[in-house]
DNA sequence: CCCAGTTTGATATACTATTACATCGGCTCA
DNA sequence: TGAGCCGATGTAATAGTATATCAAACTGGG
């Protein structure tokens, strides 16, 4: 392959920087793709140790930059967007369509879309999950005969720890 | 103002040849705005009366092309962007964010977002209505000190239409 | 008539995303 | 071992979406 921007070696010392939940976060995403029986490595792995490093949501070119910083050369945006792909796939990241822009998902396992709160204040998100909310939709949606199949839920509003500053 | 591109009078014609239904939603968007104590004109009005007439989502850059076929000449960009932002501002359009287009709002009174029901095989949309839904959201979020402003809830599936012709 | 304010238009550019092609590394199998 | 295929990664070019900034024209009050 024309000769990786990264070594794995290099993807494991920048996700040894990284902070105790990010860390975390690193590590529970490989054991939930190990279980699948895939591997979470290279640009996808780098991607998402710089996306859970961030607790907001981060626009593709930022990823870009930060990738070629690492590197120390420039990035292509396919190489990023290709890594997003297969997050998305995997649903360890979510997009924010309001914002185009992507945010790691806090529950790895779950099948269900995602409800995101997004502060408009700092930025940061948070996920909630409530069962009562999708079969509310699915029951409104099929009363009109639409059968649903994907969902994109964001709230848009002011934080905890924002709304307590103020 | 540099060469208005359509005379109001232009822009009843076009007007005049829109469907019934088309010809209403305007009719009754207009209404809305003068009892708002506005009007709507110009630019605003005629990427209204082209939206509306197209029952789905349209992008910008289509609305752009769709101006400058009936203008004789190419519009730019910004044109098109300010009509959209006064019609969203006056809630007679609603952003579809997971498709980066946009759609009229059946219901121009109303001060709730939409819920909006996107079919990916016609592409039309539907919008939905269920107070349930803003209350659950609105106790959801307050569980976890989050006070919501605005939501984006877009379902994508299958039409009732779409559904029968399978 | 002239000026200030508002509205509309043009230019240029930033930001987001994808298509199509090139290259590399590893794997299989003779 | 090495020829040939396969998948992963990298590059170039371009399509699609959105905005900041400046310029020009109508409007109404004086």
């Amino acid at each position: 392959m024309a000769a990786r921007l990264l070594s794995d070696d290099k993807i494991e010392t920048i996700i040894g920087r990284l902070g105790p939940t990010a860390q975390w976060a690193v590590a529970r995403a490989r054991a939930h793709c190990t279980q699948g029986g895939g591997a979470l490595a290279g640009m996808p792995l780098l991607v998402f140790a710089l996306l859970t490093e961030q607790q907001k949501p981060v626009g593709a070119y930022d990823l870009l930059d930060a990738v070629a910083r690492l590197a120390g050369r420039p990035i292509r945006p396919p190489t990023v967007y290709r890594a997003i792909d297969q997050l998305l796939a995997l649903k360890l990241v979510a997009r924010l369509a309001s914002r185009n822009a992507f945010v790691t998902c806090a529950h790895p396992g779950h099948s269900h879309d995602c409800v995101l709160l997004v502060c408009d204040r700092c930025g940061r998100t948070a996920e909630l999950e409530d069962g009562r909310l999708d079969r509310l939709i699915l029951e409104d949606a099929r009363k009109s005969g639409f059968e649903p199949r994907h969902r994109t839920l964001e709230v848009e509003g002011t934080c905890k720890s924002c709304r307590g500053a103020a």
